[in-house]
RNA sequence: AGGGGCAUAGUUCAAAGGUAGAACAGUGGUCUCCAAAACCAUCGAUGUGGGUUCGAUUCCUACUGCCCCUG
C-alpha cells in the first residue's frame, strides 16, 4: 500500500542535535509557505532557551513556530501531550492552507505524529508505576520481569529484564487493558500514515557533528547556561522534573549542588549529547521511508540541500509548481 | 651530560614466566505515554632489537620516548 497524495501533505526535517535542523527548517518553510511545529521534548518549555538551543524570535524570521514555549518547566511533557498539541497545531495550519514542517530531534515523537499512533487506549496510573517500581527496588529487576513473563512472554523477547521503564508499562498496558502490549505495538506497527509526507533526515560526517557538539557545548557555557539553570534551581525545578532530565540541565545542576567539579560536568554534558546524537542516528536508521540529506554530499550548501528537498516535495506532490510561485512575494 | 623512574586498548589504570582484565571513550542495536530518557551488544593493547627459557609481554640487555632529580 502506498500513501495517497489525497492526503494532507506533511513534511518533516529532522536529524542529530546540532547538524543545523532549525536553520534549514526556517528557509524551507518560507520557500514553501510553511508553518514550524518543533518535535523538541525540551523547547516546549519557557525560561529554557539557552541549554535546549532555542531558535530566538529574531532567527525565526517571521516564520510561525508552534510548541516552543508552551509549558512550564515544572510541567509534565511526553509523547502524548505532544501528539495531542501538535495535531492540534497542524489543525490550525491547514486550516490557514498551508503545509506543517515539523522540525526537531525526537524521533519518537515524530513517529507518534507521522503514523498518529494510538495511545488513548489507557491513562497513565502513577499509583500502579510506583508500586511496580518499588517491587523492581524491593525483590529485584528479575522479579519483575517474572512478572510481564507470566502475562506477556512475547514481550519478555523484546525487552530487556534490566530495562525497568519498559517492563513496567508492559505490565502496566496489560493490567489496565487486558490486552498485550507485544500484541497491541504490533498492531500499531502496521499502521500506515494518515498523511502525504516527506520525511528528511539532515546528517553529517561523526567527526564533524561531534565536533559540532562540543563547540555548541562551550558556547552555550558562555552564553549563560549556568545563570539559566541557577534562575531555573532557584525558581524550584528540580532533577525529578522532565524538564530537568534535558541535557545541559541535569548536569549543571549537578555542578550547582557540587555533586561535581564544572569541568566534570561539561565533559559529561558533551559526552551524553554525543550519545544522544548517535541513538537519534539509529532512531532514524530504521525508520522507514526516510531521505537522507548527507551535508557534506551537497558541499554544506543550504540552496542545494533545499533545492533537493523542493524536487522531492514536487514529486511527491506536496507541494504544487504553482503553488511555489505564489508563495514569492 | 650524570643519576633514577616509567613504557600495557584512543585514555586512565590492573595482572601475570604458559588464555593480559576493567572503567571511560569509540562502534552497532532496542525503542509505540519518563525518549535530551531507559536498556542491550561489540571492536580494541603489552614501544623497538637482541638474549635467557620448552615457552617471555613479564627476567636480562641495548635502543627509542616520556617524567623526576643533579648540573
Amino acid at each position: 500500500m502506498k500513501q495517497s497524495s489525497e492526503n494532507p501533505g506533511l513534511v518533516i526535517l529532522t536529524g542529530p542535535t546540532a547538524v543545523g535542523k532549525s536553520e534549514l527548517a526556517i528557509k524551507l518553510a518560507r520557500q514553501i509557505g510553511g508553518e514550524i511545529i518543533s518535535a523538541d521534548s525540551m523547547q516546549v518549555y519557557r525560561r529554557m532557551d539557552i541549554g535546549s538551543a532555542k531558535i530566538t524570535q529574531q532567527q525565526m524570521d517571521g516564520i510561525p513556530h508552534h510548541l516552543i514555549d508552551v509549558l512550564d518547566p515544572k510541567e509534565e511533557f511526553n509523547v502524548v501531550c505532544f501528539q495531542q498539541l501538535a495535531k492540534k497545531a497542524m489543525e490550525g495550519i491547514y486550516a490557514r492552507g498551508r503545509i506543517p514542517v515539523v522540525a526537531g530531534g525526537t524521533g519518537f515523537y515524530i513517529q507518534a505524529l507521522l503514523y498518529d499512533i494510538d495511545f488513548t487506549e489507557n491513562d497513565e496510573d502513577m499509583a500502579l508505576r510506583l508500586r511496580l517500581e518499588a517491587m523492581a527496588a524491593v525483590q529485584g529487576n528479575e522479579a519483575l520481569y517474572e512478572r510481564l513473563r507470566q502475562i506477556d512472554p512475547e514481550s519478555c523477547e523484546s525487552i530487556h529484564a534490566h530495562n525497568v521503564k519498559r517492563v513496567i508499562r508492559a505490565i502496566e498496558f496489560y493490567e489496565k487493558t487486558g490486552t498485550k502490549i507485544s500484541e497491541h505495538n504490533r498492531q500499531q506497527r502496521e499502521r500506515l500514515s494518515p498523511y502525504n509526507f516527506a520525511y528528511f533526515v539532515l546528517t553529517d560526517d561523526r567527526d564533524r557533528l561531534y565536533e559540532r557538539i562540543n563547540e555548541r557545548v562551550d558556547q552555550m557555557l558562555n552564553q549563560g547556561l549556568i545563570g539559566e539553570v541557577s534562575a531555573l534551581a532557584a525558581a524550584g525545578c528540580t532533577r525529578d522534573m522532565v524538564s530537568m532530565q534535558g541535557l545541559g540541565y541535569k548536569e549543571i545542576l549537578d555542578y550547582l549542588d557540587k555533586r561535581c567539579t564544572l569541568e566534570e560536568a561539561v565533559y559529561t554534558l558533551k559526552r551524553d549529547t554525543r550519545h544522544f546524537a548517535k541513538r537519534q542516528l539509529t532512531w532514524f536508521r530504521r525508520e522507514r521511508d526516510v531521505l537522507w540529506i548527507s551535508k557534506p554530499e551537497y558541499g554544506y550548501d543550504d540552496d542545494r540541500i533545499l533545492q533537493y528537498i523542493m524536487t522531492q516535495l514536487k514529486e511527491k506532490n506536496i507541494i504544487e509548481i504553482n503553488k511555489e510561485r505564489h508563495s514569492v512575494p
